[in-house]
Parts: C-alpha cells; structure tokens; sequence
DNA sequence: TCGATGTATTGATGATTGTCGATACATCGA
DNA sequence: TCGATGTATCGACAATCATCAATACATCGA
C-alpha cells in the first residue's frame, strides 16, 4: 500500500547540506553567538580579542578556541595588530547563512 | 597597558545567546536541513515521514531521531494521518534564526 | 483478533565537542 | 637582551551527539 506522494530528492544536496551545517555549527554555540555579537555592535566594527575573556566568562584558551573555529568557518577575520589581534564579522559569510534559509521558507 | 576601547557587554546576553544557539544547533546537521528542506519543497509543503528514510541513506531510528530534534526545536510540526505522521516546517520559527542573525549584520 | 506496516523509544558505541591547565609563540617596552 | 603581556597550541577529561539494532507502540486491512 502506497503512502502518498512518491518519493523525491531533496532540493539540497548532500554537499550543500554539510557545507551550511558546518556554518550554522560554527554559529551555533552560545559563546560564540556572544562573540559574533559584540564584534558586530563595537565601535568600528572590530574587537579586541583581549576583550572578551572577562565578558563571556571564559578562560583565555576557551575564547582562542571559539575564535579558531569562527575564524576557519570564515565567519570572523582577524588581523594582528602589535602585541594584540583584532577580530570583526565577515558579513558576506553570515549572510550565507541566512541566503541559505530564507529560499526555504514558504511564504504562506 | 591599555589595549583600545573599554571592555564593553555584548548586546546579545547569556539567555538570547543559548536561545539562537539551540536553533542553530538544531538546524545545524547535514541530515536535518535536507529534512527541512524537503518539506519546504513538498507539494504541500508537508512530507510524510515514510519518505524521508530513502532518499536520507539513513535507518528509520536515525530519521526519528532528527525529526524528534527538529520537532522540539520547534522547527517542524508533525500530525498523523492515520499510519502515518506528515511533518512540515514552522516559517516563524525559521524566521527567528533569520531575524536574530539579521541585525548582527552591519551593512557597510 | 491478528498480521502488516509506519513510527517512537531504548541501549550501546564510536566520534565529536566545550572546557581548562600547562605551555609555547609573538610582540612590545625597557 | 629580557621580562611582561596577548595569543595560540597541546593534552586531557567529561559531556554530548549521530548512528543503528532491537524492541515497543500505533494504526490499518482482513
């Protein structure tokens, strides 16, 4: 006996499926998210990374941590300046995220 | 020695920033988003559950478990149909990634 | 009632992840 | 050159996760 509508693939692929998993599990953590959003509401749009130990609660390797896999997702960049690195948001890369979601969603 | 600007807090706080991440997390999977997608594209905009195990390469539990993930996420609604349980996608809960990602994006 | 079929749960397992202490690397001021 | 300070890496550990076989639950047709 036969369900309903026959079976189909689905408009996203296996690649494109892992390739906007690994962004959205780059995202997708609390300290992280926290990350992403001071960058993107500090003065000129970058932050020290010195300066986010004491905020987010967190000890300094678990930030250089968060800020690897932010920075190798591409979703953060980061240039040294001196003694400290600076961090912003890589807007076309977030953007990503939300191209990829909004296309999925019926608007009705 | 100061580094730049005074430390400041992120304008996403602790709550908000787990809030998204759970979605996130949630929607963070290769196998989820193709369920996701699949049901955006569904003539009807919902797809049997039944269908979802072929085209995934993935065991019945497997699938199970994403929808159960998907499901409380909020993500996706089921309602079944006698034998069978139709699942579709949740627009406004998609949107709540898209709007909490939207703002974070400086626009220039 | 009973077998068939779609779905959910349980239990187990290997892999990944977030966290931090210890330590190494990089750069500056003296 | 040397000590101080910001950053990155290493190693370890507990927790979580994705996966599936086995099994239980739910519903239909006969």
């Amino acid at each position: 006996m036969e369900c309903c509508t026959p079976v189909f693939e689905g408009v996203l692929n296996a690649d494109e499926a892992v390739h906007t998993a690994d962004l959205l599990t780059a995202l997708g953590d609390p300290a992280r998210l926290r990350i992403v959003s001071m960058m993107a509401a500090a003065p000129g749009g970058s932050v020290c990374g010195c300066e986010l130990e004491g905020p987010l609660g967190l000890a300094q390797p678990t930030v250089s941590h968060h800020l690897r896999i932010l920075r190798e997702a591409g979703l953060i960049a980061g240039d040294r300046r001196g003694r400290w690195v600076h961090y912003r948001v890589v807007p076309e890369r977030l953007a990503e995220i939300t191209d990829a979601l909004r296309p999925r969603v019926p608007t009705g």
